[in-house]
DNA sequence: GTCCGTGCAAAGCGTTTGCACTGTC
DNA sequence: GACAGTGCAAACGCTTTGCACGGAC
């Protein structure tokens, strides 16, 4: 991933501190952050920053397709740089949101299902999010089996 | 659907009118609506409703497994009767939500390429959202082309 | 009679917006 | 120099919560 400046001049974007850094904290972490996580990362090298930039900048990214937003929990949306398009895994008991790398063929098979199945529709993008528990807690279960067991 | 209160008793919910209400419209309508628009159309019975006891009994409901939320697009969550797991259709250009129904196969396959995939992630639901231009826009796209096109 | 669910009103949270100023191009 | 992007502060929309009353069990 680049996590330089470029990919926003690329498109046409004017370069400003506030926006290269939004992105560049996206870029590196590969993780998925709420505004307000990148809000906090990115004041570590831009005091004056506010929030309300973090989201224009992210609109701005969104729109230069740089970064894709997604509402995979209740709370704070949250937004990764993008990269090709993966199943996401949310845990149920911990939270934590993570990837399905290994499986562009899962994407591949579902688009061609979907094109069999409707013909009308036009699919432009996929989201498969895969709901339960990871493996951390599943190990925990073992132990101590949460309250609803 | 059944739209009667028994759904409900069976699962040891106090039956009150309100709830029992929030229930039948969402399971008559077979539709995603929001909590509002849920409210406006219980107070055609209910004409005192608040739509803060919607919210409680849509919860109630969800923790009964009668009622999914989904975030599918920005604005309200939307709720639905809970049905079999099927594939979201969301239009990029009219917000219009619909169903891919014909299509059980396509979940059990992905569970079983997800399975394949992650063995230590346990998968206990499947959210599949394709985005994309539902049949009417694209009729109308060909006629009038969108701005950016 | 006991509690849970409700109406009502207020607060909460994440996000957006208006305005004048600053900095990029 | 023009115009887009920013800081600041206020508003916004959706959702949740506290409290006292009423209704389901």
């Amino acid at each position: 991933m680049d996590i330089s400046a470029k990919p926003l001049r690329d498109r046409g974007m004017r370069v400003t501190p506030q926006r290269a850094h939004v992105w560049r904290v996206l870029a590196e972490s590969g993780a998925h952050l709420s505004a307000e996580e990148i809000w906090e990362r990115a004041r570590d090298v831009l005091p004056g920053m506010e929030l309300s930039t973090v989201y224009r900048s992210l609109d701005a990214l969104r729109e230069a397709d740089l970064v894709v937003e997604s509402r995979l929990s209740d709370g704070p949306a949250l937004f990764e740089a993008r990269a090709s398009a993966h199943p996401h895994l949310v845990c149920e008991r911990c939270g934590k949101i993570s990837h399905l790398e290994a499986s562009p063929e899962v994407n591949r098979g579902l688009l061609a299902a979907f094109a069999a199945g409707s013909t009308s529709f036009e699919v432009r993008e996929l989201h498969v999010v895969a709901r339960g528990i990871c493996a951390e807690c599943l190990g925990r279960e073992e132990v101590e089996p949460p309250a609803g067991a």
